[in-house]
DNA sequence: GTCATTCTGTATAGATAATTACAGACCTGC
DNA sequence: GCAGGTCTGTAATTATCTATACAGAATGAC
């Protein structure tokens, strides 16, 4: 008997454009806890993909496995062929790629990132800052600079779904002093602002400061010079081999924020996000669930 | 719930003495390939340690499990605490925060992300995209919808920098008809698409498809409808602890690939970077840094 | 919009597995 | 060798799982 070349992982992803919606759900579910998740029984695999077993059924022929059981011995046969030679040690991400391949090179940097500045980061200021913008009283404002303008947006985008009374200002526009005149004492200023730093951004900074607006400062791992007037500062490492910095911790620090503000304000606008679901709700091409 | 401090494997040795002789000889063939082989149905477990299957019972009830499947469900959890990778399962990332806060949650069910995404995708695949990307001849356009905006306008920016002939497109406006009159066969389109899909997104990728462009999309891990005419695929795990999902994976192979794609194209636009970087200094909207 | 096609879940029948009951086998000590 | 006990397997029962049939829902073509 010819080994099989392809685990069933594998398979399941090259075949993963053949499978159906549900289908996908299920291989999705089988993958995420690979290949332990396959190895219950049909009944139990198919609650926790949160399809009918029929479906399983179905795809595990399209795999070509006469049924469920075959399919659950080759997933066995494939486990223990793994086992017996130890598990090496997972110093690299992407398995198929050589191990200088830039995918690996760079995750790993991420990764290291991600370590550092977690180990770096002050939970009080974390929450302090989620607070400040769970508070429905504060205006929220939210600014980025050239690199970061895609961040300031991606933040400011999830806040305005969240809660009311939310802007975005773009600091290299000549509109934003406009904006200035609608800050209030206590309000809040949230700013991107990573290497180089751009003298609009700070001298922004500085004249809410001035208006008594407590400020909010994404930065890198050297602090933007906004962090002398910044109430709280969350600073990211951000070096990768790249010619590029990186924006992705920065990234996983702000939707954490969001994850949270959204978690506190859930009461206060639920209906404003069931609204926004109704809508995506006719877009259909998502399935409904209970 | 006491989590058990010994394994079953550990349990069923330390309590070898007070086991039978059909228990002893089932102990052994269970602990021969351990624990694969109790991962079967009780008859297969029996026929191979040549007992009969009220043996396996009875030895099981011994362990104080309630019965076969609940000794085989234990078999499992352990097998999943096991195989699941040592770095992802570090749990406290911001140390100074206590176990369950958000940071900690948020951050490991990133870098779970992390680390499924890598071990899907294609190397081959990612190194085609960036040859498409790294070629001058062809025309890239970059589209994203609505929550993928921000993704599509970091890639375009950095991509804008590195290379002439770079177009992004809002895919819910209505002027990206006007774009598909510039694309000519061979160029590249770069589609950010997550769920819930938008139909705009779809239409223009097919259109795009019939005029012979090809197409790199990046999406989640159910895929986008436009994965069925992309040339290039690459979805990624997008779920993490919060109402909303993740781009943080998308973002990381963004990095990856704007990074291989400077490199690739460094001795023809290091011309374009050295002017672009006079021209910032020039405007002095940043502050220079030694 | 309407129709054909494909997909998906419910219900159910069929298959298999897990458990129990029980009787014979096997020790052990006299 | 035989009585008491324990151990073990066979066979029957019960529970659970797997596969199928079919109908309703979703999708796609016109």
């Amino acid at each position: 008997m010819p080994e099989p070349v392809e685990t069933i992982g594998e398979r399941l992803q090259s075949s993963f454009d053949a499978l159906t919606r549900a289908e996908r759900q299920l291989a999705n579910a089988i993958l995420e806890n690979y290949p332990v998740s396959g190895l219950g029984s049909i009944t139990t695999l198919a609650a926790h993909a949160k399809v009918s077993t029929p479906t399983v059924v179905r795809m595990v022929r399209k795999l070509g496995f006469p049924g469920f059981p075959q399919f659950q011995a080759a997933l066995r046969r494939e486990l223990e062929a793994k086992i017996t030679n130890p598990i090496a040690k997972h110093d690299t991400w992407a398995e198929n790629a050589p191990d200088g391949h830039i995918l690996n090179r760079f995750t790993e940097a991420v990764i290291d990132n991600i370590h550092q500045t977690l180990a770096q980061i002050d939970p009080q200021s974390f929450d302090a800052a989620c607070a400040l913008l769970a508070d429905p009283k504060r205006t929220v404002f939210v600014a980025g600079g050239r690199i970061t303008r895609a961040l300031s947006d991606y933040f400011y985008m999830h806040l305005q779904m969240i809660r009311r009374g939310v802007t975005s200002i773009e600091s290299r526009s000549n509109s934003w002093p406009h904006s200035l005149l609608d800050m209030e004492a206590g309000d809040v200023l949230v700013i991107f602002d990573n290497r180089r730093y751009e003298n609009s951004t700070i001298k922004l900074a500085e004249l809410a400061r001035e208006q008594g607006v407590k400020i909010i400062l994404f930065t890198d791992q050297w602090r933007s010079p906004v962090s002398r007037c910044a109430d709280l500062c969350f600073s990211s490492r951000i070096v990768v081999p790249s010619a590029w910095d990186s924006s992705v911790v920065i990234m996983l620090l702000l939707e954490t924020m969001i994850a949270e503000v959204q978690k506190q304000t859930w009461d206060g606008t639920r209906e404003r996000i069931e609204a926004l679901e109704e809508v995506f709700d006719r877009t259909r091409f998502f399935r409904k669930f209970n």
